[in-house]
DNA sequence: AGCACGCCGACT
DNA sequence: GTCGGCGTGCTC
């Protein structure tokens, strides 16, 4: 007999549907996309329904309550999520989960829905006698409609004079759904666009007439720092928007600052569009208001980080993926997807126009333009000025002395400080010094959960790990050699921001890392005393290399280089060309006469000079032999596999006899291992390493399925991650 | 992930 | 004697 079933993902670590029997009564309102309760094991659990199909109920179990009126997933986004559920080897359940806002997708925290009073203007004659009323009126007038929370804002106390308005008839009130909205009332001024260069033009008409077409059509947007990209962005998604399609914008969670969201506001809001933001800044309530927002249909436009990509857009035209290749938007715990990849599929399944766009493209974008699967549009000047910065390279080793800046370094500020300039100086770690050393006996001290030197933070008199939590007061003594000589070796940022506060006593110094920047809006506060120009020097970590556009900066320099170059990571110099390119784009982009100094012993190394001059096309045929030579990204494809666990042994054993099985049935794939990974102990578990290497993908995926296998042979004590396409592999 | 079953150490 | 430690096995 036949009768109604549904496959279902279960909120459980599991890779395959469940099936279950549909009643009777629920055959009617079942569909794809809704959420249920259903008997999982000897619990209850909800699922969402996938697939309906008729067969066989032998042996299932029933529904036992549908929760949803309206589906929460679309068809398309069940088809993207399943294909990054099967592509990233990660539970189904679990994926919809990041899809979805906090709450819907798991059985605990359900974030409620709020409501507020809503005052509606029902008579403004004849006007009250209180002062206040006659105040309230008219800010009411203003809107159609008048939450309590927006005239808050405007009257302490408006309660008593609001209720004698209505008692009186000028105002009728009832209860409204609250848009939980952090961006709703600021005010907007209308943008209008701006003039573009030839080369913009070209490339908006492109995107523009591939938009027409309404078929996938994939762009990658090479500009120079400066280029005027987002107007590009912003002429693109208006003729998106013209032909009654939505737009999707992902941007780096970093550069997703109150400003670019206002130029989007002010571009398209007084046109009628409506816009909704999703990051991590908002709250729970906020993202899940803004994801209801998406669903219901009542927004345009998304911009958002990483998860965006899932945004439920019923009709997405075009998708943009500012900054591409910026490595957060791969995440790196649980379900490891990218979404700049995944942005190509859904881009791919849904019939859009899709532009990644950068300065400095990941290599692995700019060769699928070399292969012509993206098309490439170049704008190669810069907008305001056309001058690029003047770039030089200090070598370290023709230094004298080994001060952490050098000299032409020093004599730059110093000229920046009088013309009352401003200036940012690099360097990529954070914290007093790397590590403290006993100058005795040569004594370091470790992290006792992660394998890795603990790194000194003056201010907090501390020594913190940067992979766990750990923190200990530094020791006065060297437990070694009972020693007294304990010094701070190299240099972080906060000891940079003391030497230069010596250095250059008058100048006002702002640091910007992860140390200053961990409160809410701390990021942004900085931002914002930079702009204001309340800063003369910024010393910070990468973030200060991204995202910003800080017209009074005239100076950058760069220290540390040779750390990156040195990192233990076949993307090390591509990592490295890459900031420095972006950094060194930060000088002097609105008046054209921006100088750089970065500091190095490799003055020679191509990434350095590549990046000196913003040749990228260079830096790409200089760096892509060595891809194809060792088979790496992009001329191959990895799978990384990490095994961890908490009896160093165990772990070892489990690593070396999986390696052993994979490889005695590796076919056009390299198993290469296991290996202790560089951080060969990460919060208190021992972790060891196989990479998978192969030229192509469709042997990768049929030796994933033989590891599904194999997986299920390893002990408990010990976890299995699977990381595909791997962008960090520590 | 839960939630059970199951088989060994220190407690009223 | 049993309360509870967490190993491992299963979930339509």
């Amino acid at each position: 007999m036949s009768e109604l079933i549904a496959d279902i993902a279960v909120n459980a670590p599991l890779k395959q549907l469940f099936s279950y029997l549909v009643p009777a009564e629920m055959v009617e309102k079942v569909a794809v996309g809704k959420r249920v309760k259903v008997p999982f094991g000897r619990r209850t659990s909800t699922g969402f329904i996938l697939l309906t199909r008729q067969g066989s109920s032998k042996g299932l179990k029933k529904i036992s309550t549908l929760l949803d009126e309206e589906p929460l997933l679309t068809p398309e986004l069940i088809t993207l999520l399943r294909w990054a559920a099967d592509y990233y080897c990660h539970p189904i359940g679990q994926v919809i989960r990041n899809a979805l806002p906090a709450g819907l997708g798991s059985d605990k925290t359900q974030t409620r829905i709020l409501y507020e009073p809503v005052y509606r203007l029902l008579k403004r004659e004849p006007l009250p006698r209180g002062q206040k009323q006659q105040e309230l009126l008219k800010l009411i007038a203003e809107e159609e409609k008048t939450p309590l929370s927006r005239i808050r804002q405007e009257f302490s106390t408006p309660h008593s004079s609001l209720n004698r308005l209505v008692e009186q008839g000028y105002l009728e009130v009832c209860e409204q759904e609250i848009q939980r909205d952090p961006f709703l009332y600021e005010k907007i001024t209308e943008d209008k666009c701006l003039t573009l260069n030839n080369d913009q033009k070209n490339a908006v008409k492109s995107v523009s007439d591939s938009l027409e077409k309404n078929s996938f059509s994939p762009y990658l947007l090479h500009g120079v720092t400066g280029s005027g990209k987002t107007e590009v962005y912003l002429q693109s998604v208006e003729k998106c928007l013209n032909l009654k399609r939505q737009a999707l914008i992902l941007v780096p969670e970093i550069a997703l600052t109150p400003q670019l969201v206002a130029r989007f506001r002010a571009r398209f809001e007084p046109k009628g569009s409506k816009l909704a933001v999703l990051h991590s800044g908002l709250s729970d309530g906020e993202r899940y208001d803004a994801w209801r927002r998406i669903n219901r249909n009542e927004v345009d436009i998304v911009i958002g980080a990483r998860s965006a990509i899932f945004a439920p857009l019923s009709r997405p035209g075009l998708i943009i993926v500012d900054e591409e290749h910026e490595t957060s938007y791969k995440q790196s715990e649980g379900f490891r997807y990218n979404a700049r990849d995944l942005a190509l599929v859904r881009a791919q399944q849904q019939g859009c126009t899709i532009v990644l766009g950068s300065a400095t493209p990941s290599l692995a974008s700019y060769y699928r333009s070399e292969q012509g699967s993206l098309q490439r549009l170049e704008l190669p000047q810069r907008v305001h000025t056309g001058n690029l910065p003047q770039v030089e390279l200090i070598n370290l080793a023709e230094e004298e002395s080994s001060q952490t800046l050098a000299n032409p370094l020093i004599e730059a500020l110093q000229n920046t400080l009088e013309k009352r300039e401003q200036a940012m100086l690099l360097l990529n770690r954070r914290g007093f010094a790397p590590f403290l050393l006993c100058t005795d006996c040569g004594t370091s001290f470790h992290c006792p959960n992660c394998e890795i030197t603990l790194t000194f933070h003056q201010r907090e008199r501390l020594l913190r790990c940067h992979y766990c939590d750990y923190a200990e007061p530094p020791k006065e003594v060297c437990p070694n050699c009972n020693g007294g000589n304990i010094e701070p070796e190299g240099a972080g940022t906060e000891r940079l921001e003391q030497e230069i506060t010596e250095l250059f006593p008058g100048a006002r110094i702002a640091r910007m890392d992860r140390d200053t920047t961990s409160r809410k809006g701390a990021h942004q506060r900085i931002v914002d005393k930079m702009m204001r120009r309340e800063i003369d020097i910024l010393i910070g970590t990468q973030m200060i290399a991204k995202g910003h556009d800080f017209p009074g900066v005239t100076l950058v320099g760069v220290l540390g280089t040779d750390n990156l170059l040195n990192f233990p990571d076949f993307r090390a110099a591509e990592r490295s060309f890459t900031l420095l390119t972006q950094v060194a784009g930060r000088a002097g982009r609105a008046t054209g006469k921006g100088k750089v100094f970065i500091q190095t012993y490799n003055p020679e190394h191509y990434s350095l000079t590549c990046a000196a001059e913003q040749n990228y096309a260079d830096f790409y045929q200089l760096e892509l032999p060595f891809r194809q030579e060792l088979g790496y990204p992009p001329c191959g494809h990895l799978v990384h596999l990490v095994l961890a666990g908490n009896q160093p042994q165990q772990v070892k054993q489990q690593a070396e006899q999986l390696a052993e099985q994979l490889f005695s049935i590796a076919t056009n794939v390299e198993v290469l291992g296991p290996s202790p990974c560089p951080l060969a102990k990460l919060r208190g578990k021992t972790r060891y390493q196989i990479l998978l290497k192969s030229a192509a993908r469709s042997s990768l995926r049929s030796m994933l399925a033989d590891l599904e296998a194999l997986s299920k042979n390893i002990p408990g004590g010990v976890g299995l991650s699977i990381d595909i396409d791997p962008v960090d592999m520590l």
